[in-house]
DNA sequence: CACCACAAACCGACCAGACGGTATGGAGGA
DNA sequence: TCCTCCATACCGTCTGGTCGGTTTGTGGTG
């Protein structure tokens, strides 16, 4: 179990809330898991790289497998919320349903370039988690592409989606690109995450958009 | 060092060719490594489960990550393998770019569906390859997506594929499809490898097509 | 302000077990 | 006799996790 952030009140001027330890060790471990692997990551090397020692860290985390899923659920809890949030504004502003579907579509691609050590880790490591929480993983997972698939269901409906492809498959089809980010997309590279997230939302629109609703208008 | 496999001259009756250590011994790494994980195997289980003893796989296999590389080396020969024979035939019948294209992505994606487990590990396990072996695997994936990209350029050239957006992208765009395809298809699901992989590319194709291939003289 | 009591924070030596890999030697064909 | 193939016992190392004990911070009390 992760104890909730106690305050340290006494902030010693020469190093600021730098010093919280479950912060350090996060970071440590976010560090070492997306660049050597969960597995091959040693526990020592965390609290080493984190600059505490190991009963302090294990005061603060039952387990190595905390800190893995640690990173799981603050990325599952973000990227739900945000979906959460975009829909609801496009719903209540009466948006098109592509409009709506091309925003959710870049803010994620946005936001795992933001994470994409997260990314790293999240795809990679999935299976050395414990089982349980394998599982609330997948049903987490389940919940936002039951979200994202509704949305492709009211454009089908609307008859602006095509209808000949499972929605299964379109929805594999756009978590891939996303999926698939850590795997190729540098931050130093010619683009930049705005761009690569436009991209791939085109990409993936003009795939999935009805035969014969052909929109000349662009962006 | 994989050694090469030798004549086991002798066949008893009882057992066939499965009797060979090396196939059994492979087939159980894939097997273990692609449901449990690489690093959460140890090589006792896998002698187990292929009833053999450790001194036997040892006879074969130089280490542990022998096993491992010798899944991304069968991969990686097989997939260019068919790409070069794919690309040659439709060079020498001279069919259009996006016919030759088309054709590579549907087997790729078929084939990839073929060796689910494969791409399970192909995906999870880079980072467990010792530092020479990522690089060797990186520099042959290079290769291939090297071809890739010269068919795209080609397509691009004669006006058939968009220019607007960089190759990387799209190359990015497609090979998630098949790297992701491991985490959501299921043999036993409801679509067949062939119309997955026809969805796929149509997809794929849909979006990097040129906006107007009547419409000449844009930008 | 001095002092105490107490709990939370933290330290680091230690452990039991598992791991990848090896050393040794035997069986059996050539 | 030699060599390949393989079985078995074994080894050194490293791991995640524990635990008794110490330090540090804090609030109450006089």
């Amino acid at each position: 179990m992760i104890r909730p952030v106690q305050a340290v009140a006494t902030v010693k001027d020469e190093a600021m809330r730098t010093m919280n330890v479950q912060d350090q060790v996060l970071r440590a471990a976010l560090e070492l898991f997306s660049t050597r692997g969960y597995a091959t990551t040693s526990v020592q090397e965390i609290v080493v790289a984190a600059g505490v020692t190991k009963g302090a860290m294990y005061h603060y985390f039952a387990s190595k497998d905390d800190l893995l899923f640690a990173i799981y659920e603050r990325m599952l809890s973000l990227q739900k919320a945000r979906l959460d949030e975009i829909v609801a504004a496009g719903t209540e502003r009466g948006d098109a349903v592509e409009d709506v579907l091309r925003a959710v579509c870049e803010d994620v691609v946005t936001t795992s370039i933001e994470l994409l050590p997260e990314g790293t880790v999240f795809t990679r490591s999935q299976h050395m988690l414990t089982a349980e929480r394998q599982a609330e993983v997948k049903r987490r997972r389940r919940a936002y592409h039951d979200d994202f698939e509704s949305l492709l269901l009211r454009g089908t409906k609307e008859g602006v989606f095509r209808d000949d492809v499972p929605t299964a498959v379109l929805i594999a089809h756009f978590f891939s690109d996303v999926h698939y980010l850590p795997q190729w997309y540098s931050p130093t590279g010619p683009e930049t995450a705005a761009e690569v997230a436009g991209q791939l939302t085109e990409l993936f629109l003009r795939g999935i958009r009805a035969a014969a609703s052909q929109d000349p208008g662009k962006d």
